[in-house]
Order: structure tokens, then sequence, then C-alpha cells
DNA sequence: CTTGGTGCAAACATTTTGCAGCACA
DNA sequence: TGTGCTGCAAAATGTTTGCACCAAG
């Protein structure tokens, strides 16, 4: 199944609700699949929003269940996935065990800073990088869509030992 | 569990195997641990070197039963394990459903072109992405250690509908 | 009524682990 | 004889699915 966003990276800005509630996006992606936005869909991705950057399917029920509201996993992952194809969120590979995700909509391409030693995530910027993407796909015939960048650091110097 | 390689990113050579044939680092890893250079662990070596580029735990194994080598899954991602820790090969994010794998060793980090339309990787070739890691780091106080580009496209223009 | 949504539990797929038996120093 | 390795089968993990029941037009 192929979730990439229908269309996403809009601009450089991150506060993106200027243009549009996050809601009325995923409202018209449902409504143009024929369905609902039910009361754990708004749940799901009012709590996602406050979610710090990254988060895990985990995380998201935990942050519910704090406020008190009880939202089953197959319903966060069913719900998930339509935000995905409604360009709202995007998955990103961290690690092999588990899907993380982030807030996509409206954000330039992500670019990461992950510490080794804490497993720490920091989102960082690198303009550039969108011009080496399009040159590169260019040189092979092919049209760029996005692209990720990940930058494994320590805190201690030298790689080995 | 951290597996990132214990030293890798030697150079610019593709061809490694003029430095140190990969079974002796294998066997000196092996060695440092108390643990014996088997018949499987050398099977896994030798069929995975073979392998073009990515490769999953079930295409390492077909590619042994072709061979008519038969190794089971659990010896096979116990070596993974192992050769990982060697920095022989390294853990490759290409979607969430499956680890895959790649030749590591000696080797400049991974960039990758990947086609949306036909799940194809291909391997490029990046040389700048090094010095804007490295300037990365360095405005953060940390040390790189390596760095994963992955570039999505599309033969067909435009990313949406 | 009909369509779709939810939770639960079962199913799945991948990876890990416990264990009995094997191999080699 | 012991240490480690293998295969098998069972367990563990994360995600998906089938189904019965609920809700809203």
């Amino acid at each position: 199944m192929d979730l990439r966003p229908a269309s996403s990276a809009r601009s450089n800005l991150e506060d993106i609700t200027i243009f549009e509630p996050l809601c009325a996006v995923f409202r018209r992606h449902l409504r143009s699949l024929g369905q609902k936005y039910t009361p754990e869909r708004a749940l799901i991705l009012d709590a996602l929003v406050r979610m710090d950057d990254l988060f895990q399917v985990e995380q998201l029920q935990d942050a519910l269940r704090g406020e008190g509201r009880r939202v089953s996993k197959a319903t966060i992952y069913r719900t998930l996935k339509l935000l995905q194809e409604a360009g709202i969120i995007q998955q990103v590979l961290v690690d092999a065990e588990q899907a993380h995700y982030q807030l996509a909509y409206g954000r330039r391409p992500q670019e990461l800073l992950i510490l080794v030693d804490t497993n720490e995530v920091i989102p960082i910027d690198v303009p550039e990088l969108a011009a080496i993407r399009d040159r590169i796909c260019a040189e092979h015939g092919l049209v760029a869509q996005e692209h990720r960048f990940q930058v494994f650091a320590e805190k201690a110097p030298s790689t080995g030992k």
C-alpha cells in the first residue's frame, strides 16, 4: 500500500494552521472517501498535534488515556493510515522495531539528527538538500517526491571502541 | 541494543577486499567475543556478499537454499546481528514492514534513490553529504557517526493525484 | 434500514528466545 | 567434558483483520 502524502511540503512555514485547520484537511479527505469525521478520529488528530514531533502509537494512546480518553489500538492504526493518506502525518523510519510518525502537513521533508547514546531525535533543517535531491532525480530522469536525511551522532569523540 | 557498526566508513573505495577479507574481520570480531566462525556463519557471510546490494532475511535464506544449503532463520538472524556489530553489514530503513540489510564494511554511508512506483532501490553517491553532516554535528557540538539519505522519486510527473 | 465506525480478540508477520542435541577443542 | 552453535518450536512484538454491536442519516 502506498501511503505517501497526496501532496505535502507546501512551504517552509512552521505554523501551517494559518492556512487551514488540520481538521478541515482531514474532513475533506474523509468526505472524499465517503467516510466520517468521528469523535475518535478527532481525538486522535487533536492528540497528535500536541505530541512533540515524533511519536509512536503507544505514546499516542497513552497521551489519550492520560486525558481519560480510551481509543483502541485498532482505531488508532486505522486512523493513522487515513491521516497519512491525507498528507497530515508521515511515517518516519527511525528504527526497525516500531513505526514512528510525525506531523507532516505543510512541513519540509524530514531531516533528523539522532543521538546514538540517548536515542534522542532532534529535527534539523538542511535547506540545501532539496536542490541536491532534485539534481539527482533529474540525472536519472525522475521527479523527486520527498527525501529523508538522518544523521547519527554521538557526544564523545571517535566512533570506534 | 545498539548495533551501529564499531567502525565503518573507512574510505570511498568500492572494493574493500584489498584491505582485508571480510571473513577475517568477522573472525576477529567473533574471537573477541569468544565465539566461533562456524560453517553456517561462513555460508551466510558468503551468501550476503553476493546479494546485490539490499537484501532481506528471506531473500538470503532463499539464496542459500538455492545452493542446497539450509540454514535456519534463527541462525540467520543471530548471525546478522553479529555481522552488524562487526560493522560488516548495516540495517537500512527502507520500509516499516521488514528489515533490510546492506554490506557496509568499507563503504561510504548509504544514499539511496527509491522509485515509489516500483519499489526499486538504486544506490547513489552524494559525496557532499558528508560535509553537510559534519557541519551540522559541529554546530551541535557532536561527532558524526554516519548518515542516511533517501530520495523518493517517481517516473511520471507530479506527486499529487 | 443502511452505511460506516468501534472495540475486542484472533490472526499475521517478523524477529527473538528456550531448549535439547550436536560438534569440536 | 565443557562451551558454544544449531534447529525447532514457542514466545514476543507490532500491526492488521473479522466480527458483532453501535450510531447517525
